[in-house]
DNA sequence: CCCGAACTGTCAGCACTCTGTCAGTTTTCT
DNA sequence: AGAAAACTGACAGAGTGCTGACAGTTCGGG
């Protein structure tokens, strides 16, 4: 899971940071609108969280020039104590969900998850896809109900197939979920890791679909033949 | 443990704090109404002791704003002798236990160590985790049925282990239940601990997920391959 | 008041795991 | 058959965690 988080405050910021690693979330930091429009505009998120109380550009103004240039991310507002017009205001711009500062942490954790979950169209932290269990909460897989050893980035990959278990991944979005901007890394990364995942997981369960991407066999997006 | 004291009378804070501190606490303390709410809102806290009667802001009012963001810490309120009402309405705003002033230190330690178990989910004063018990009342650990010497912040870790003993707790999370809001402390001190703690304890009761966090083996978090 | 013991944080070095790349192979599609 | 896409084993650099040694602090006893 990849985020974004737009805040000014350097040590909030650091432990949104900190948090939102924990909870297994590829981290972007960004200080000011400006950077973030651009950023929150061209490149994908799963999550974004945006401190309205920006320098350069207003975290409003932020919020509904990428509605307006369609992007979908959920977007978790933080908002100064008692800001009853922002919190209206938020909505009404297109934020998914709003925390008033100051903030308890794991109340943070606890709605983006929901955030992502419910993006993903689940209600739920624990996902049974064919024979696979994957629990976010967790960050544990299973086969069979038997628990599997993954490493951090191993899991992040076949979390991410979860949530999208009803479409084909292509391999170049799992290369942008899992390292972000960082574009040094071959596409062959993302084929290792699969490799690795397989040998643990057993035959069956990430699926191929040869020039469109991934998928895991038992949700709702392999076709017909290619089981 | 991490407690937060919210008294506004310095010779009953103190003696809270010696008494929680010798109890095995990490104790932070706050003397109005509105720190208290700040903090207890931002922070995370395995119990709070709160007094109604405080400057700035009302006890009540405060617990009824922690509740309403989310705050799920334990907390026992302190109220004046025969205030039925404080009572009564206490309980009403999510109040855990009251305890009348004057008190024992003795009956509040007994009673803020019944909401720490409570809380974790187990009425019990001693876990059975595997070969490992833990008795939160005496701070003590033993292996197998026979006592282990712990020091205080071995104790702490530990007994915060076993609580948490359905997942994998992050050494970031330790670090802050350890410790506080002081974060001058090297992520290594917890490893230091835990290396010292494996020494007493021997192996295969603190396991680690690389990359993820510590764990008691025997409680429902460990992996397969990492026994 | 001084001494020693216990406790605890930091440092530095070590070992192991993780992960990206490369190169060579296999599979699939045309 | 040929080309493109995907797979996989091997390797190496980076990162994470572990541990022994050391030093500052605290606390109790003499």
């Amino acid at each position: 899971m990849r985020a974004l988080v737009v805040e000014d405050e350097l040590r909030i910021a650091a432990d949104l940071e900190r948090a939102l690693k924990a909870a297994g979330f590829l981290v972007e930091l960004v200080a000011d609108g400006e950077t973030a429009w651009f950023r929150g505009g061209t490149e994908n998120y799963d999550l974004i969280v945006l401190d309205l109380n920006l320098p350069r550009l207003d975290g409003l103004t932020v919020l509904k020039r990428w509605r307006a240039e369609g992007c979908e991310s959920p977007v978790l507002i933080l908002t100064a104590r008692g800001a009853w017009t922002e919190r209206v205001e938020g909505i009404d711009a297109g934020a998914d969900d709003y925390l008033p500062k100051p903030f308890r942490m794991e109340e943070l954790i606890a709605r983006a998850r929901a955030l992502v979950r419910r993006a993903g169209g689940r209600g739920n932290a624990t996902q049974q896809i064919g024979r696979l269990t994957v629990d976010i909460n967790r960050m544990t897989a299973s086969i069979d109900g038997i628990p599997v050893s993954v490493t951090p980035l191993e899991f992040r990959l076949i979390a991410y197939l979860a949530v999208n278990r009803d479409r084909t991944v292509p391999p170049t979005e799992l290369l942008e979920h899992l390292y972000g901007d960082d574009d040094s890394r071959e596409l062959n990364a993302v084929e290792a890791i699969i490799t690795r995942l397989r040998r643990k997981l057993g035959a069956g369960v990430i699926g191929t679909r040869r020039g469109f991407g991934y998928h895991l066999e038992g949700g709702e997006a392999q076709m017909q033949g290619s089981a």
